[in-house]
DNA sequence: TAGATTGTTAATCGATTAACAATC
DNA sequence: TAGATTGTTAATCGATTAACAATC
């Protein structure tokens, strides 16, 4: 099991790959890379060899294949589904975020007990009521479920998802989410981002 | 200097001392808080040692009191001022979702190139032309800057933020942000957390 | 070859956890 | 008092960095 860390990293630098492909540039050393990614060339080194890629030590790594080699690690061969909960501001916004970015990794639908937001499409993303939850992500096998709901009802959300069968969770509302272990769950705590931030402003 | 993860820890308690406080609750032990923010009693403890705070083995911790230590700890004692660049579908979300939250620190400005979205006030939140950054930064003493551009611009926006006087940055773009030591930043990578959350699910 | 880079291990660093005397 | 909790240090853990032989 690679450590969470490393795969964060190694999203980052299949972006920058990308961005390298599209500037034509065919190799590059890990020096450069961690100097795009804002970490050391031993970091990038270590993770690269987790992945079990090779580079040479005349021409560094080839920009192409180490991309899809990337891609074919940290990607689901058959392709994954997300369902996102809670259309509010924020649930539209990343939804809009999202939209036709991955086609491995879509968000296929979304949920809001408000009967106004429910059933149309929203960027790309069907919307149904919050009661056909279950049913619903049974129905699309989605292993990833994007909470967005205030943070009073993200508990018993996570668990209705985790019911139906998600087995990770990104979370925006603001709270500590208590899951099973073997459900894996990534923390986005705006409030706490932006508190850090002023308070280390304040220190410099 | 304490941990950014430290302050990250407090920012969360004080959040759950708030409820506690609301439900009535008094007091409460290392081990509860705990329980709720999901780190280790040892770890609380540690944590409240650091800015100071004293329990007492009879009746742990003093929720009101704790709350406004950590307070005190945390914000500026005249408050700090934050500026949002980039009034798109997620720039808009993050206005609405700090609105009126923290009278401390508030989002006193946003801005756009686009010349509709401009000259009017949104979420409680006034809207200036790009151009006008640099001096309403100053005029305004902005010490935050929240960056919900593209990934293309973020870095631009970030030199522009820091040379206006900017000490803290909360980047949403996806992309690292090279700027001088000094300035802290945060970053909140929405398709790095998704990528991490999806690559786990599928380990399950 | 000579010089630079890779793969990989050892050393370092920092944060978390465990443990326990002091305290209520 | 007896029992539980706090404050605080030592032990543990994991991740990062440094270093260097192997390689091109």
């Amino acid at each position: 099991m690679k450590s969470e860390r490393t795969i964060g990293r190694l999203s980052l630098y299949r972006r920058l790959l990308r961005e390298l492909r599209v500037a034509g540039v065919g190799n590059v050393y890990s020096q450069e890379l961690a100097r795009m990614a804002g970490v050391s060339a031993a970091q990038v080194r270590r993770d690269l060899m987790a992945i079990g890629y090779s580079g040479s030590p005349a021409r560094g790594y080839v920009v192409e294949a180490l991309g899809e080699s990337i891609g074919t690690f940290l990607d689901s061969p058959g392709g994954q589904a997300a369902a996102l909960v809670g259309i509010g501001n924020l649930g539209r916004a990343v939804m809009a975020y999202f939209s036709g970015r991955r086609p491995r990794l879509a968000i296929v639908a979304a949920f809001d007990t408000d009967p106004y937001k429910v059933n149309r499409v929203i960027h790309g993303c069907r919307c149904y009521p919050a009661a056909e939850l279950e049913q619903v992500v049974r129905e699309h096998s989605v292993s990833v479920g994007i909470i967005t709901v205030p943070a009073t009802e993200a508990q018993g959300v996570a668990d209705t998802l985790v019911r139906a069968g998600v087995s990770g969770i990104l979370n925006f509302a603001p709270v500590p989410l208590r899951l099973p272990t073997g459900v894996y769950v990534e923390q986005i705590d705006m409030t706490m981002a932006l508190e850090k931030v002023a308070f280390f402003a304040r220190q410099r």
